[in-house]
RNA sequence: GGAGAGGUAGCGAAGUGGCUAAACGCGGUGGACUGUAAAUCCACUCUCUACGAGUUCGAUGGUUCGAAUCCGUCCCUCUCCA
């Protein structure tokens, strides 16, 4: 058993999109002089600046920032890849760590010791003929517990509860445990005022060239229904004449919205967060909690 | 002023005498989720003291054992003609 104060100290800044992450980051890693790990999926990927939100280099304001802009736009892509390359940033990391990001999964594989022994996702085309009811009874059949977890409905996550199924027997299991002794700060906001945000922060990207954005992507060759990071495919239909900007940029926000809400839905229940209501806290009791917890003070 | 069409739950839209508290879609809310997670999927959504009860389908008055559905009157919206 690992005693939990010989594990690194680490820093989560977490929340649904729009609402304020970044900014207080920056602020937090000022203040304790500290380096910024990206944890959000869609803001790995180059060339996705505007629609992802992505953080300027003036934003930046000097503070390190790991793993942000490093990975080819439809470029494949994991959770194994992505704990693997944050724990060697990390555990070399003189500075203090602050994990900042939306993709919940992505963080609580992170800071935990999450199993990713078995074998990736494969793209088979084993179950293509099948309806959703067979390819469940296979895994009914193979697993029962695991399928009592999943609805049959949700294919991707049964097919991937078969994978794993298979090689059940040859991977060691690993005890949930955590990794790093991690401080996990979730932001909110009242819902109104984030989906009012999202909203706002849409048709600000939209000012800011994001269809520009899109067309450059589209003219580069790359295969746009590969993206499928949110806005870009409705903003490509629009490049194409397919969709009017106005009913694209509804729908973005929309998705944006629906997106929030899954985020907050996990948070909530899958992650062990401590809350900052953005308009009840400042900057500085985050940081004042913060010093707490690196300090004990 | 005349002729037509229509007013259904937050929105769109079915329903045209009992099986209707009212299909379906959207939105909203809650939830699941260990390898593409800005993904994938599920449930609930008139009200309440909630395995039961109470109020709904523009308003109102009728017909009927029974009406969102039939009839009268009124109000409002849209299209066309003046």
């Amino acid at each position: 058993m690992v005693q939990k104060n010989s594990l690194k100290k680490v820093i989560v800044i977490t929340g649904p999109t729009g609402v304020g992450k970044t900014n207080l980051a920056i602020k937090i890693s000022k203040h304790f002089n500290a380096e910024i790990i990206n944890a959000d999926a869609s803001q790995m990927r180059k060339r996705l600046n505007i629609g992802t939100a992505k953080i300027s280099i003036d934003e930046m304001q000097n503070v390190p920032h790991h793993l942000i802009d490093f990975l080819e736009p439809t470029e494949s892509f994991s959770i194994k890849d992505y704990v693997d390359r944050a724990r060697i940033i990390i555990d070399g990391m003189e500075n203090i760590p602050v994990i900042v990001g939306g993709s919940g999964l992505y963080i609580q594989a992170l800071i935990s010791t999450y199993n990713l022994n078995f074998q990736p996702r494969k793209n088979d085309s084993e179950f293509d003929e099948l309806s959703n009811e067979e390819v469940y009874a296979i895994l009914q059949s193979i697993d029962n517990e695991a399928a009592l977890k999943v609805h049959y409905n949700n294919r991707k996550r049964v097919i991937r509860y078969i994978e794993l199924a298979r090689e059940k027997n040859e991977v060691e299991p690993i005890e949930p445990m955590p990794y790093y002794d991690a401080l996990v700060i979730g932001l909110t906001k009242d819902r109104f005022q984030l989906y009012e945000a999202i909203n706002n922060r849409c048709d600000k990207m939209i000012k800011n060239g994001w269809l520009e954005e899109v067309k450059s992507l589209a003219n580069d060759g790359i295969n746009m229904e590969l993206i499928k990071e949110i806005g870009y495919d409705d903003l490509y239909k629009v490049t194409k004449n397919e969709l009017t900007l106005d009913k694209a940029v509804n729908d973005i926000k929309q998705k944006t919205r629906n997106y929030a809400k899954r985020q907050l839905t996990w948070f909530r229940n899958k992650m062990n967060c401590e809350f900052f209501e953005i308009n009840n806290s400042t900057p500085e009791m985050a940081i004042e909690r913060i010093k707490k917890f690196l300090y004990n003070k």
